[in-house]
DNA sequence: AGAAGGTTGTTCAA
DNA sequence: TTGAACAACCTTCT
């Protein structure tokens, strides 16, 4: 007997994009008498689907969700990609588009497949943490319904699962040790072939033909279906997830789960302003396959930008307008970029370049190695990767403003407030008000664009965690994941990791600074320039360091120190120096982030005995500052901080008693 | 066990 | 422009 002809269900995840898509190319060779392209919208997380991210499944994955920020920016992105792969689908098949269902992919799935009629569902696996946890969920439900999944990777050069396999399970800390491991995994593989034409997302034995009349057929099958109750207004999880994180971006009212499937506009791609954000007219970085498709092919016709690209000689100075690095990283974040498709471009132009070549690590195709490097150590160590607390590879600092914990080891969301200079320090880095220009501007520039500089990266992050602030790398993170249109829950942990000296890298003495850094690459300041404007007429002799200018000179610049621009929050020396010591103090510790020690709590006590150093950070007041009308807040009253240390003081005790 | 290498520091002297 | 001192970390390879 015959078997029925495969119906398929495409989930699209993370990859926005119909050209060299693995996943998308066994669907099709299935030979499917009816293809649905589906996104599931998911109502707590939002834009969870895409950042391979736990839904609501039950309680403990909220915990995850209130951790997770995503700002303006990304969501823009996001409805953007969706929205050009739609067009590409009805670009091959016009009457064909992408589904977009509002609801729990867990809850929804199992009712798409009944009522339309599913026998297979193919998707691009997600090898992250959360998203490996997702999508075993998935499966078991695929089972009982009798549902088949094929899952095909497409994410990575090389399959994260495959590459641990290798490695005997260890995480890859070294970018040689990857590179000798997929050495022997054989080349990268080609790209596949975009698809020509893709079958109708037909019910059974339906005989419509009209587009409108096909999408109203779907939408009519799925009434009565439950809207999902979910959101994240409501109910006892009655805190609105990304609201909070938004710093009030969100004014209007979310409206994009009313429906099942769009209402009137069936499957509709959502609006930012169902999501409860306006429409930003500004964007540089718009997202999409087409855009990203045109972005390499213009960057590979010049061979010899791509065979010689040194990313430690590409300038942070310069910003999103005319980036020194390519700017593809929104768009492999998101699949609208293949990423082997972008290895072999950047292999042929490179080819057709004559002359002295760059290599791994520090070309462009080293760049991606690196990418897979992250995604396979995070896929070694799993759920504590993003983490500092039980993260294997994570040394332990004694850092200002831990995530805190409760005693059975959950985490305290929202975060209760740590010592208030070190609050203070955190929100001026986040403001770009820290009185630094070249961390202010690179900060900004993150917030409004939505992009920074990779170097630009390692600068704020040094600057946050083991440079000046001491503050731990996970406040720093989730910064980057609010602000970010590229955010990886691999590569950026990764990277915090990095930079703060907790894993990866370890020479803590090598620490960029904070005017020879940049000038190193820009004497004139031109970035600081463009974001922080009010320093605009300045000399170049005093663009990184203001603060230093004579009166005269800030008068003349038309900019005061002190009142038109914060004084700096701290003194970038003897942070140095201070934290160069703390760094020797835990790195004589030995702690890491699932040592006994941090577990139950005592390992700050044990750190402190080596270096010292105990309680809050102290104020910091500018040498000849006025204690009045200071931008940034410096010059609180001695008194305030003393009492800040005294609360610290009494709360680490008391955790002491607790956890003993 | 010891040496070499590690994508991307700074400062100063020659 | 190049190289050493700074103070000395880690992982990987032999």
């Amino acid at each position: 007997m015959a078997s029925p002809k495969p119906r398929v269900c495409y989930w699209f995840r993370t990859d926005l994009r119909l050209h060299d898509s693995p996943a998308l190319a066994a669907a099709l060779n299935l030979k499917p008498e009816a293809l649905f392209p589906l996104w599931c919208w998911d109502p707590n997380v939002n834009a969870c689907c895409s950042l391979g991210l736990e839904s609501g499944v039950n309680r403990a994955f909220l915990q995850y969700v209130y951790k997770h920020r995503v700002g303006v920016h990304r969501f823009r992105f996001l409805l953007e990609s969706m929205t050009v792969l739609s067009d590409q689908i009805s670009a091959i098949q016009p009457n064909s588009k992408l589904l977009v269902v509002r609801g729990e992919p867990v809850e929804l799935l199992p009712i798409l497949w009944k009522k339309w009629g599913i026998s297979h569902l193919v998707f691009e696996k997600d090898p992250s943490a959360y998203g490996r946890r997702r999508d075993a969920i998935v499966l078991k439900a695929a089972k009982l319904a009798n549902v088949t999944i094929v899952s095909v990777q497409g994410h990575h050069l090389y399959d994260p699962e495959l590459v641990t396999l290798k490695n005997k399970g260890k995480p890859t800390m070294t970018i040689t040790s990857l590179q000798n491991i997929v050495k022997k995994m054989g080349n990268v593989p080609k790209p596949v072939a975009s698809p020509k034409e893709l079958p109708l997302p037909l019910l059974k034995g339906s005989t419509k033909t009209e587009r409108k009349d096909i999408f109203l057929e779907l939408s009519n099958a799925l009434r009565g279906t439950p809207i999902f109750s979910g959101n994240c207004l409501e109910g006892d999880t009655a805190v609105d997830l990304n609201s909070a994180s938004l710093g009030g971006e969100r004014h209007l009212p979310v409206t994009c789960y009313e429906t099942v499937d769009g209402g009137d506009a069936l499957f509709s791609v959502p609006t930012l302003e169902s999501l409860g954000m306006s429409e930003d007219k500004e964007a540089k970085i718009k997202g999409g396959e087409v855009i990203a498709l045109k972005r390499l092919a213009t960057l590979c016709d010049d061979s010899k930008y791509i065979a010689t690209f040194s990313k430690p000689k590409s300038s942070p100075a310069q910003w999103v307008d005319k980036p020194s690095t390519t700017l593809l990283s929104p768009y492999l974040k998101f699949g609208c970029l293949s990423i082997r498709k972008m290895w072999w471009d950047v292999e042929e132009a490179k080819q057709r370049y004559i002359g002295a070549k760059t290599e791994p690590p520090e070309n462009l195709n080293g760049q991606l190695l690196f990418r897979d490097m992250y995604a396979c150590a995070e896929y070694a160590i799993g759920d504590a990767f993003g983490k500092v607390r039980g993260n294997e590879i994570c040394r332990y600092m004694d850092w200002n403003l831990p995530t805190v914990y409760d005693e059975s080891g959950v985490e305290i969301v929202p975060r209760p407030p740590g010592d208030s200079v070190s609050e203070s320090r955190l929100k001026a880095f986040k403001d770009g008000q820290t009185g630094f220009p070249w961390i202010d501007a690179q900060m900004r520039q993150l917030k409004q664009e939505g992009w920074m500089h990779h170097l630009g990266r390692h600068s704020v992050a040094a600057f946050l965690t083991r440079g000046q602030c001491w503050i731990s790398w996970e406040r720093g993170a989730e910064i980057f994941d609010e602000y970010l249109i590229d955010w990886d829950p691999c590569s950026n942990p990764g990277n915090w990791m990095w930079l703060s000296c907790s894993a990866f890298y370890a020479q803590y003495f090598k620490l960029y600074g904070l005017v020879s850094f940049p000038q190193k690459y820009d004497k004139t300041g031109a970035l600081v320039r463009k974001y922080c404007p009010e320093l605009a007429k300045y000399p170049d002799a005093y663009i990184y360091e203001p603060h230093k200018a004579p009166a005269n000179v800030q008068k003349q610049a038309g900019c005061i120190i002190g009142t038109d621009y914060p004084y700096p929050i701290l003194d970038e020396k003897n942070s140095k120096d201070e934290n160069m010591a703390r760094m020797k103090a835990c790195y004589e510790a030995k702690f890491y982030g699932n040592s006994k020690e941090v577990l139950d709590g005592t390992a700050n006590a044990l750190i402190q005995q080596l270096h010292g150093l105990k309680g809050a950070p102290k104020e910091y007041v500018f040498p000849g500052s006025q204690k009045s009308g200071s931008a940034s807040g410096s010059g609180k009253k001695e008194s305030k901080t003393l009492d800040g240390w005294l609360k610290r003081k009494a709360n680490s005790d008391e955790d002491g008693g607790r956890k003993k």
